[in-house]
DNA sequence: ATGGGGTTTCCAGCAACTGGAAGGTCAAGA
DNA sequence: TCTTGACCTTCCAGTTGCTGGAAACCCCAT
């Protein structure tokens, strides 16, 4: 099968599959007469594989990590759950600090009576009433 | 006083600040007979200004806008509140977007024992046991 | 043969910086 | 006076993860 159905069937795009072939995600892959790329079932499968992963927020090098363990028929389940643990962490992270942004905005805007006068608590925050 | 007091000063690199004026965020600073950019109070109230509106998540695009409607004193404060409520929702879209991709491992976590055994429902889940 | 879809390569650009190289400047100490 | 080190200047490249576009080739149907 050639790259645009490849595409369709794991939902990378053809783009994003030959990026992923470039920077080395996935193997490249086998060329036929006409020099077009040709997929298997099994391409595919990893292609869908990088898709979940990513759509989990794992970074594409994770993924390279998150691979050779599907790969490895030795693998130990404990460094996957290591690798999701310190993913879960990274999101808590970042859900911390928007949550923190949120709040910050929120009160900001209540503070705010948005008609047409200039007066606005929130540019006056942001010049500098408090500190970073 | 020179680039490195002001980035001491507002908290913004040196670097940054550079770039900012190179984006034309910044009006370029006025040059001191060595060449040396020479900046006032102001350029660092200016620079503290987009220092807080970037910890809160702004785009260097937002903080265009907003510093335009800062020095604007014919403003309308709606027009702020509008622009910090554009941001609430795409904090509240980021934060929703976090929450369940941990939702979805902190399951996956759950279900793997995490020891020297190679089975993972982690693995197994990201191999297309549930499509994306 | 001609048209419309594939596909190939490569190059550029997005956001928002950050690092580094190569060189000019300045103040202090030996 | 010379040197050393800390500044400053410019410019170019790299980061993350793609995405868009150009120019060219390939394949199939009409």
């Amino acid at each position: 099968m050639n790259i645009g159905q490849a595409a369709a069937q794991s939902g990378v795009p053809a783009k994003t599959i030959r990026y992923y072939e470039d920077i080395g995600l996935v193997a490249p892959a086998s060329r036929r007469g006409n020099n077009y790329r040709d997929y298997a079932e099994e391409d595919v499968a990893v292609l869908r594989f990088l898709k979940r992963a990513r759509s989990l927020g794992f970074s594409v090098e994770d993924c390279r990590g998150l691979l050779s363990l599907y790969r490895d028929r030795q693998r130990a389940s404990a460094d996957v759950k290591a690798l999701a643990r310190s993913r879960v962490a990274e999101i808590d992270r970042k859900i911390a600090e928007l949550e923190s942004m949120r709040a910050t905005l929120l009160d900001l805007i209540e503070r705010c009576h948005g008609d047409a006068r200039p007066d606005c608590p929130i540019l006056e925050d942001l010049a500098g009433s408090a500190a970073s």
